[in-house]
DNA sequence: CATGAATGAGTTTTCATTCAT
DNA sequence: GATGAATGAAAACTCATTCAT
């Protein structure tokens, strides 16, 4: 009868945790935070409430860690941009092209981050998350855009950061979007 | 005390309505539906919460009949392109800077709307009026491309839509966010 | 059908805040504070605990104003004791007197004062409060002896205060306590 | 790795067992009873919340096997009154300065009794203690003062007691307090 | 028309206790 | 003996809605 070993609470510890947060980002994104309950997350999770509340200090640290995890993700686009020196337009052709597929494979995760973004009064201290991660995309969108020579560098990069933002919202309340198709799109009107 | 006629009723009536509408509005965009009580939007409205429950039957009431409202303003975008007959490029042009007008003069409303849009669970029968007006809107910029001769038409209504609603998104949490050069930049982008 | 005028609605107001205070008291006072829930104090107020949200913001409020409440019977005692000048006994034997009555005729806060003073992690909000009134109640007993012409009258005060706290304590958990005979025991301990 | 002999494996019960019921006899006297989560006490005193549960069958019991504790410190001060025959005031003197050296190396118990004793309806069961408790300690004070001569002894036993009591709890909540003059005073005062 | 006191169902959070290992 | 994940009942708190005046 010895005592389960660290690693065993560990690996217990782990898997309660994505769990929850699998669950409670998937309700977050479709139902917006204020109406998601704690109950119901336990519920859809398969565990009691407490348990929740053994891992999460509250319903809101429940919210961070899952942006937090978002923006891990969401550093991905950024890196694969990076690895490749050289061709600016290869480069963005490959943040484009990434970003289509971790929006595609993570719809929840982008939904998530935009309703927060739009409710600025409630979730100020994620704000500056958003908005420093969002600086960052720029700057790499700026610095390429400068490498390819356009003119005004900044302007395109904006248009280019508008136009995934805005195929990304529109695939998410559209049935049957081309995504692929608008990847594609996207990428030829700003490479030219 | 003279006894107040029917007309300066009605117009006491509408007023109130109107100006509970917007407070309801400012504070539905800022901090959503579901963190917004009715206490708070009454002491706001400077209205007791019985007066509120007297022109609206619930919260959700309310929350419609400034959706309502919303569309009407959204319906103004389509028809200021259509009044314009002739040059397919003018006509983008107007749609393009109306559609930036209206957003700058009405923030709030179209934070809300895009909030609403990305929660199908909670805000159901809202879904299809903002798809159906998606729709319509999507048709229009079909048509001006076909008649602007554009190879894909489709493909290009569909990237001028997603610029523009992404143009708005990043309007609405970046501060100091150029929003008219952004419009010229669309507009050079897509009559070319 | 006019409306309730302000008075009425103040008057309710206050009879329900009092109503509420008052059973409340009484149960932190014998069940102590974290013993008592707030459902508790509601069904025993005869009202909602909807209601009780309405007056107080937190149950700590709540207790905060009963709180406050006993330092203005507290201070009573005080004031007792300088509406008379000159014979320093005779003030002594009045501040004594009003004390132990006010503690007949209020036991629950006493009981409850107590409780707190003996709690600083716990309520260190308070510890002020409950401090500050000592130094006040002390400082009056120090310069009643120093009239009195006392060898050493902080000395001496600190033991009567101590001999009056001593007995309200044990008058609170001994049956048929003598009180009153202790006011005569004290005051003549004390005055010589 | 040679077995524990049963000894040694008692020894280290005990030792874990008066670990916890230190820590938790701090914590319930700074913080309450109600305040203190058995998980703190786990974590404070390093075990896990099982093994606390495999010494003391609930919350409550670990309360009770700390009061009974105190209790049998409480009866030293009784017994070193009576382990001199003869003079009565070096008798009384004995008690208090016992009393006094007691209360200060076990503040804690005091704190915890004194809260146990204001709150009746809650522990019941601990209150005929206390009050037994109280009535061999007066009759002690009261042979005292018969021997010494004293008009009313009871009242004089009364007022003792008081004074003492009075004195811890000030002593409690009175940063810096001058407990050991205090004594002297006391001394003084009730053996002329 | 207008008020805000009052309700109660639902929400977040806490915590003593159990139990598989 | 020992661990801490897991539970569930109960606590604090919120808020849309009703209603007497």
């Amino acid at each position: 009868m010895a005592p389960k070993s660290k690693e065993q609470f560990n690996e217990i510890r782990k898997k309660s945790k994505e769990n929850i947060m699998q669950v409670a980002m998937d309700l977050f994104a479709h139902n917006g935070f204020h109406n998601t309950s704690i109950s119901k997350i336990a519920k859809e999770a398969g565990v009691s409430k407490g348990l929740l509340y053994n891992y999460f200090e509250s319903k809101h640290a429940l919210l961070e860690a899952i942006v937090k995890e978002a923006f891990d993700i969401g550093d991905q686009v950024l890196e694969s941009g990076f690895q490749i020196d050289g061709d600016p337009k290869l480069q963005l052709r490959t943040i484009i092209k990434t970003a289509f597929q971790l929006v595609k494979g993570n719809q929840e995760y982008w939904r998530l981050l935009l309703q927060l973004s739009l409710q600025p009064e409630v979730f100020e201290d994620m704000q500056a998350f958003l908005a420093g991660e969002n600086v960052k995309q720029f700057q790499v969108l700026v610095n390429i855009f400068e490498r390819m020579g356009t003119a005004n560098p900044e302007k395109e990069a904006r248009l280019t950061a508008a136009a995934m933002d805005g195929t990304f919202i529109q695939f998410m309340y559209t049935p049957n979007y081309p995504l692929d198709e608008m990847a594609e799109s996207i990428i030829e009107k700003f490479t030219k």
